[in-house]
DNA sequence: TGTACATCAGTGAACGCGCGTTCACTGATGTAC
DNA sequence: TGTACATCAGTGAACGCGCGTTCACTGATGTAC
């Protein structure tokens, strides 16, 4: 009888009992380290400690974890586009560029999910599952855009354009200037700042397009 | 005596002749199929048909192959640049979205090279000349931003920021719109317009900062 | 022009390694009665 | 409450495979004289 934490582990049995959660959590670190190539099913059992057969009662493949994966990215980016653009306070254009913030973040918080969202040579289509967690955090930005276009006053401006270039703007810094493996270069600002002037000077645009 | 080139082949002795070459086409044309992950010092070897031991005369391992074909594809990709800009006629802001139209071009045919450039994990500061043809890319891609500017009479705007802005757009669209094995969306409008549409927006949310 | 020799570029066999995947198996868990 | 049994989740040994890397080697090329 102890209360030794690591007694819990030796205690574990047979069946692991969380093997599913364990081998992701291990793949998230591994990725997170060594890329989404240098992430093996092997070495997940290894890091799970379990054998090298017991993931495959889990997932079919080590392309299956990587799009459970995603498929968590996804949610977990979702959410947290939702909760920073809290109702678009004060206003629909300070939210907007706080979800860019929040993009940003997550990027840098979830690097392994982000590179197997965007990086693994996953399709997005592969899998129902993944498709409608990419659509709804897909639809969460435009609703976004919408919401900052009407309170604008934008009502021409195609929505869909304006979230994809949103979506572009962000995607693109994050992986040119947060992603840790990427052809870092010294900047003049945070890739945060640098984002959300890029944003702002881009509603600009939209404001003076369509009253000159 | 024959003139039939596949004799050419048959004809190559012990020394293969240009096998460094051979090297970089085979890497380019593997990574093009597989990803930057899926490409292995041997197989390269075998498609050039040479000895698994040969491209070690050549390369230091599979990195420095890797890191060749980035500085290469750098290369290309400053004079893809260069030579869209045409000296900024008619406009700098025409040849400024013409450069952007290069650059997904580029991203479009030399897929192998976009990914050894941003995918593949190399650093761009690993050696130098990489370091030193990554700048002059980026050098180029300031310049046109700087004449663009004053063009437009922006001589407050931040050429850096414009050029980081630029390139980030840029980058967004063709790593999740151009490349085959990004999540793909279907799109109301080629990434080329997209791109265009989102440059000149952009330019415009400058010159409505300046001159409200 | 010929010859000797240094250098270069590729050979091929070998090594240890880790991976993905399979298989018959077994210990643990849950459920029907 | 107890027991029999089905199902589930993990074992561990085995397999074939391809990779990276090394080594002593050898055939071809270029150069000095």
């Amino acid at each position: 009888m102890s209360w030794d934490p690591s007694d819990h582990a030796k205690r574990r049995g047979y069946h692991h009992g969380n093997l599913r959660e364990a081998l992701v959590e291990a793949a998230l670190r591994l990725i997170g380290e060594k890329g989404p190539g240098g992430f093996t099913f092997a070495e997940a059992a290894r890091a799970a400690g379990v054998s090298p057969a017991a993931p495959y009662r889990h997932f079919r493949d080590r392309d299956a974890l990587m799009a459970d994966i995603a498929k968590r990215g996804y949610e977990a980016l979702t959410a947290a586009l939702t909760t920073a653009w809290k109702n678009g306070s004060p206003t629909p254009r300070d939210a907007l560029a706080r979800t860019g913030r929040a993009y940003l973040d997550f990027a840098r918080r979830e690097p392994a999910a982000y590179a197997a969202m965007f990086e693994s040579g996953v399709p997005v289509n592969c899998e129902p599952d993944l498709q409608r967690a990419s659509d709804e955090a897909f639809a969460v930005l435009t609703q976004n855009c919408e919401a900052t276009l009407a309170s604008l006053n934008l009502k021409g401006v195609p929505t869909l354009m304006v979230a994809l270039h949103i979506w572009s703007m962000s995607h693109g810094i994050a992986s040119l200037f947060v992603r840790a493996d990427a052809a870092r270069r010294p900047l003049p600002m945070s890739p945060e700042d640098l984002l959300e002037a890029s944003v702002l000077v881009y509603l600009d645009g939209l404001q003076r397009k369509s009253a000159p």
